[in-house]
DNA sequence: CAGAATCCTTATCGATACTG
DNA sequence: CAGTATCGATAAGGATTCTG
């Protein structure tokens, strides 16, 4: 992502989660935990690299959380944490404009 | 900006408010009309070009009118569109947690 | 004043192959 | 299963110059 964000807050939050698919992931999150393959299926069109990429930075931001139960094979959990719920909001939001943008310019 | 998105709500929204400036410039626009050169002076950092640019895209997509009053020299006003005050709310909750990580960043 | 045009750099993303 | 590593493509953005 870019460097050296002026400090807006607009700005700043957009910086973390302006990408293809940041608030993507997070909308397919806040049903509960989802494991990388689970996400890779139902995610149309992310590619594992981006999957990978994406949830790491979301998960420094401290918005995801990654589990590793050490089974064989290894099933790794991503959740959102408790700041990372602050984006239900976000992504309803968001969720609900791009839906009306949709339809209207279906019409 | 990218081609061919999914179709996807979230991925539709993130896709014409996704760049670096765009949610900015509302985020200025929703105190009523602004010039140009009023814009390029307030918007930190932002380019004669991302400014132009991105002014064009929101009033392609319906949510910003450009107004030209044929003065000498010329002004030209931009303002949200009545669905361009759609955005408003997206604005404000983006806002929000933008702050929210600020101060928890700084802290 | 409000831009258009051009050139260029960097960020973002995708495809593929490989691995503990 | 859940990744890494590498390479290349494209998109986004910046700097500069010029104009009605």
């Amino acid at each position: 992502m870019r460097k050296n964000v002026s400090g807006c807050s607009v700005e700043e939050a957009m910086h973390l989660l302006g990408g293809r698919w940041r608030l993507l992931l997070v909308s397919y999150l806040v049903d509960g935990p989802k494991r990388f393959n689970e996400l890779r299926r139902d995610v149309p069109g992310i590619s594992q690299r981006m999957l990978t990429l994406d949830l790491r930075a979301l998960e420094e931001a401290g918005l995801v959380l990654r589990t590793v139960y050490p089974t064989v094979p290894v099933k790794v959990e991503y959740a959102l944490t408790e700041d990372g719920k602050r984006l239900k909001y976000v992504v309803a939001v968001i969720q609900e404009f791009g839906l009306w943008l949709k339809q209207r310019d279906a019409a």
